[in-house]
DNA sequence: CAATAAAGTAAACGTTCGTTTACATTATTG
DNA sequence: CAATAATGTAAACGAACGTTTACTTTATTG
């Protein structure tokens, strides 16, 4: 039986897990208090020491085995960009955005290695897999610096927010098509 | 006369801003200390305090004036592309990385909004008056957005770095290129 | 049911943080 | 030179942090 679910220490971990990734998504690693998540999950501070040692465990088990690309590599490359763009673009609002976790965590000087490592393991690697032609790697690279950066101009920095909110879905509809472009410009190697 | 240079309030406040500059590109805003950046400095920790009033104060004044994109603009849009790889490739190694300060401390809650408003006055408007074509707001963020997740990738999470360091030239150059190609096409539109 | 382990709680630990206060030193100026 | 402002210093402040300890409650099991 999975502990994960049903049973009081699987139901505390998980409720824990689920405010944890919340509020680091929301104020970053640094910005994020223990005994916040633990009012957020409703629970003791201690028992987040209990189950998973220290800050930094908690971090990894929160956000660390999310931080693949999902199901945007299931499919064509020749749609890859379209497909990005769009998972992008529709995970606005989301409580538990990986990325922008990420985001948010990659300046600790703590966090920076294991996130590296996550991400050459998830993405890069799995990525470049997929990608014909030459520098697959460095390609890769290059792709997943564009969604990040991407993340970081749009839903960290917000920096297409005008002073008057109308058109906006046909602002997210332009510079939705523009990034496809620019990602399957990149998967076409050139 | 200018009261940064000669006299000592000049030589102090300058002292804390270098310092400052240096240490929030290692370890970010939240992970860098006021003792730190002083003791850097040679100066006492209360004149922080006294000379930029808190440490979102000081964090303005040293980051606050650089974020532009310097004299990469300088040129023709038609040698953009190249122009922006090289230069995010020459500052490898030094002491004070606008973009590095940027993205350690984009995560932390209150530096969010000084940040995204610095970016929108010093690059995203200045890159979008040079663009040609439609959508120039946009493809001005989408550009900012490819080196911000370029330097986060390769000098952050260092991405790009193999178990042996053989062939490093030859991957630079190759990162380099291919990053050029990418922002070109975004200039180009297409 | 009693014994044992697991889970939860409350309080305190020691440290670090940004900032302020009270005081000493140095420079400026009438 | 004396007065006054500017600058530098040392120490302390209260708050928040991650973590640990001692204890109580709940669940499991022989």
């Amino acid at each position: 039986m999975d502990p994960a679910i049903d049973s009081r220490s699987g139901r505390t971990r998980t409720a824990i897990l689920t405010a944890a990734r919340a509020q680091f998504t929301e104020t970053g690693f640094d910005g994020t208090g223990l005994r916040v998540i633990a009012g957020r999950a409703g629970v003791n501070v201690a028992l987040i020491s209990r189950y998973f040692g220290s800050k930094d465990g908690l971090f990894l088990a929160a956000i660390g085995p999310h931080l693949g690309l999902g199901l945007i590599l299931d499919g064509p490359m020749a749609t890859f960009g379209e497909r990005a763009a769009s998972v992008m673009e529709m995970k606005v609002a989301r409580r538990f955005d990986p990325m922008l976790a990420l985001l948010r965590a990659a300046g600790s000087p703590g966090c920076t290695p294991v996130l590296a490592a996550a991400v050459r393991k998830q993405v890069i690697a799995p990525l470049a897999a997929r990608l014909d032609g030459s520098g697959a790697h460095q390609r890769a690279m290059l792709i997943f610096a564009t969604l990040a950066g991407y993340d970081l101009a749009v839903s960290l920095l917000r920096l297409d927010e005008a002073e008057g909110d109308k058109d906006d879905k046909g602002r997210r509809a332009g510079r939705q098509a523009r990034l496809a472009d620019s990602l399957q410009y990149i998967v076409d190697d050139g």
